[in-house]
DNA sequence: TATATATTTTAGTTTAGACTAAAAATATAT
DNA sequence: ATATATTTTTAGTCTAAACTAAAATATATA
C-alpha cells in the first residue's frame, strides 16, 4: 500500500515543498530542475512517477502541485532534517555551517521510533539551529517571521539567518564581534539618537551595533 | 580518486568481512548470494564491480577475497554500525532487539566528523550492546572469546553478550526472566538428563534454563 | 496576427543493480 | 574414468534515475 520511497523521490518532494511557498501552489519544470541540479527532462520523468504515486498532481505544460499526501511526506522529511540538525549542534558540537550536508543524509533514515525518541531526547525542540520551525508528528508547525534587527522591538529574541549585504568589511566586522549565522540574538536597547541598538549574542554581554549594520542583519523571531 | 561507494557496495563488503572469518580467506559466490539474499549471478556482477575498484580480489571459479582496502572499508562500516547501536540503546532507550534494522541504515551515513563526535559523545565505547567489539578509527579491535552457555563448564562466569537467535518469543521470554545484555551469569549446575543448566543472574538466586535456551545464549568468558 | 523565444514533453541512451535461463567449469561419486 | 551434481559464469532482460537532442506547446513581442 504505502511503498517505501527512494531518497531521490523524497528529495523531489522536499524541493517541491520549499519551492511552492510552503506546499501550496504549482511549481514549473525548469524551476524544479534548477533546484534539483538536473535537467527538465529528468524532472519530467520524476514528476510522472510521483504523480503516478498520488504524491503530486500534474497536468501537461502546467507544472506540478503537491498532493496532501505528498505534503505530508515532505513535512516528515523536513521534520527529520531539522531534528537531526538540533542533535548535531546541541549534542555533537557541530558548527552551524557543518550540519546541513549530514542532515541531508540523516533525514532519509526510516524509523518512526527513532524520530520520536530523538525528539524526546532533544526535549521536543520547536526550532532548528537556523531558527526554522520543526513540524510536529502531524506536520504542524508555526510560521516563522523574519525581520531586520533594526525593525524589531526591545526584548525580541531571534536567530541570525542572513546578512542582506555582502560587503566584506562588514562581514569581517561581524566575525570579529561574534555575529555569525545561527547565533541567538536578543535586542536589549535602542538608542533614538542614531538608531543604534544594544544586543546580546548567545546570551553574552550586551554590545552596540550601528543602525546600518542592524539594517542588514536578518533574524527569525523566536 | 576514492569514489563514494553505494549502500549496496558497502553491504557486500560488510558481508564479505563477516563471511571470511574476520576478513581473511575467500568467500564463494553461493555463500555470498545466500547471505545477501540474492542470486549467484547478481553476486558475480557485484564481485566484478568491486574487484574493479580494488576492494576485493577475484579469480574465476575461485571465490573472492577482501583486499586490505576492502577490509578497511568493511571495518569502518562495522564501526559505524556498532557505535550507532550504542547510541540507540544508551541515549534513546532502544531495546537491544530493536537496534539492528535502524543501525543498518545509519551505518551508511558518510561523515567522518559525525562518527568521531559520536564516538566521543558516547565515551569511546569498546563494545556494542551485543558485546561485539567496536573497531577504532584505524580498524583495530580486540577479539572477544564467546561461548554458548551450554558449552561452558560448571563454575564458569561470563557476561551476556548476545543471543544467537532472533526469535522474538525467545527474546521476550529472556526479558521476562531478567536475562539481558550485560548481566553477569555464572553456571551453577548442569543436569545430564535434559541438558538444562542452573545459573545465577547478577549474583542472584539460581534458576534453571533449558538446553535450547542455553544453546542460544552467548557469553564472553571472564 | 505572425513570429521569435522560452518552456515542456517525447524519444532514445546510459548506468547500477537486480533478475532468469542457460552454458561452462569444477567437484563428487560410482 | 566417466557420469552426475554443484558451482560459477555468461547472456540477455528489467527498472530507477539520470542524460542529450529534438519535437511540441505556450508565451511574448513586433
Amino acid at each position: 500500500m504505502n511503498a517505501e520511497l527512494s531518497f531521490t523521490e523524497e528529495n523531489y518532494l522536499k524541493a517541491m515543498y520549499h519551492l511552492s511557498s510552503e506546499g501550496s501552489g504549482s511549481v514549473n519544470t525548469n524551476t524544479l530542475a534548477e533546484s534539483m541540479k538536473t535537467s527538465p527532462a529528468s524532472v519530467h520523468d520524476m514528476v510522472k512517477r510521483l504523480s503516478g504515486k498520488k504524491l503530486l498532481a500534474h497536468q501537461k505544460y502546467r507544472g506540478a502541485t503537491l498532493s496532501s499526501k505528498g505534503k505530508e511526506v515532505a513535512l516528515s522529511i523536513i521534520r527529520k532534517h531539522r531534528l537531526w540538525e538540533v542533535f548535531l549542534v546541541e549534542k555533537l558540537q557541530f558548527k552551524w555551517d557543518e550540519v546541513h550536508e549530514v542532515a541531508e543524509q540523516l533525514e532519509h533514515i526510516k524509523s518512526p521510533l527513532l524520530i520520536s525518541r530523538l525528539d524526546e531526547f532533544l526535549g521536543r525542540p520547536k526550532v532548528d539551529p537556523h531558527g526554522d520551525p520543526i513540524p510536529d508528528e502531524h506536520g504542524n508547525m508555526k510560521k516563522t517571521i523574519k525581520a531586520a534587527l533594526s525593525n524589531v522591538s526591545i526584548g525580541t529574541q531571534g536567530v541570525m539567518v542572513s546578512v542582506s549585504n555582502d560587503n566584506s568589511t562588514l562581514l569581517k566586522h561581524l566575525d570579529k564581534i561574534g555575529i555569525e549565522l545561527g547565533v541567538k540574538i536578543k535586542v536589549i536597547d535602542q538608542i533614538d539618537f542614531d538608531g543604534s541598538i544594544a544586543i546580546s549574542i548567545d546570551e553574552g554581554n550586551p554590545q552596540f551595533i550601528s543602525k546600518p549594520i542592524a539594517d542588514s542583519l536578518m533574524i527569525t523571531v523566536l
